[in-house]
DNA sequence: CTGCATCCGCAATGATACTG
DNA sequence: CAGTATCATTGCGGATGCAG
């Protein structure tokens, strides 16, 4: 499987051998997807911060329920960005935290979270502005 | 409007006065959802290397239909984060590009997105691990 | 406590056709 | 060329119940 649209040339030859998100087929492309989602990010930072139980971490990132939570955390783990570790306490104790592989992907995503919390004003006041123009029929 | 949950105190208190994308309300994270999804940063990307009209981008983008196209340029350019301009030429002329605001966020995505082409093998073995071990009943 | 299974509504997405 | 409008469909994501 996956065999030929890695490493697809067609829109830039500077390296070659590596992925090409731009092609729709291409393994690189669906792994961003899955990346790019509404809860990734956060769920990666938050273990960024150090090794969590499930609990804990569905109270840090407010607004997940338990199905997204679960589901994206097995989607992480399996593409081997997140660990999962049980100790068999009496009511059982699992712990997540990000792997080495992860942290690299985590930095970016702490990037792009630095960017959205320091530039939202920016953003809001093009969007008010966006707005504003759209209001007047122009 | 956003009065409340903007630089919302909580789980952090180190600079204060700015965004918190783990609340669920805040602007911040919307925002966040906004840019985090399945297009948004494969075009940025594209508009970063200069600016581009509808159909080539559309064409570089593989995979994504007018609809979202048009849908997600639009709530790019509503951020600020890119510049719509027209010229009036017979059949009209569109074009597309980063604005300084968005220079900012597109570096991050840069990252993401080196990051998923060059980690891919890596990720590509924890899924077939992954997938090896969940088959043995284990 | 952890987290999987099921049902289900609704919003996001895609294909197609049509307009300036 | 650059979209908008409409329709059909999918799958996200929430609620609930249950299991280890």
């Amino acid at each position: 499987m996956q065999d030929g649209t890695f490493s697809t040339p067609g829109h830039s030859d500077e390296t070659a051998m590596r992925g090409d998100v731009f092609a729709a087929d291409c393994p690189t492309r669906q792994l961003l997807d899955r990346i790019a989602d509404k809860w990734s990010a956060l769920i990666l930072i938050v273990l960024g911060q150090g090794p969590i139980r499930f609990n804990a971490l569905k109270q840090r990132v407010d607004g997940v329920s338990q199905k997204m939570l679960s589901q994206t955390l097995k989607s992480l783990e399996r593409d081997g960005l997140v660990s999962r570790s049980v100790v068999a306490t009496v009511p059982v104790t699992v712990t997540y935290a990000v792997t080495p592989l992860g942290r690299g992907l985590m930095a970016s995503m702490q990037a792009m979270i630095d960017w959205a919390e320091t530039r939202m004003p920016e953003v809001a006041a093009a969007q008010a502005d966006y707005d504003r123009r759209s209001r007047e029929t122009h």
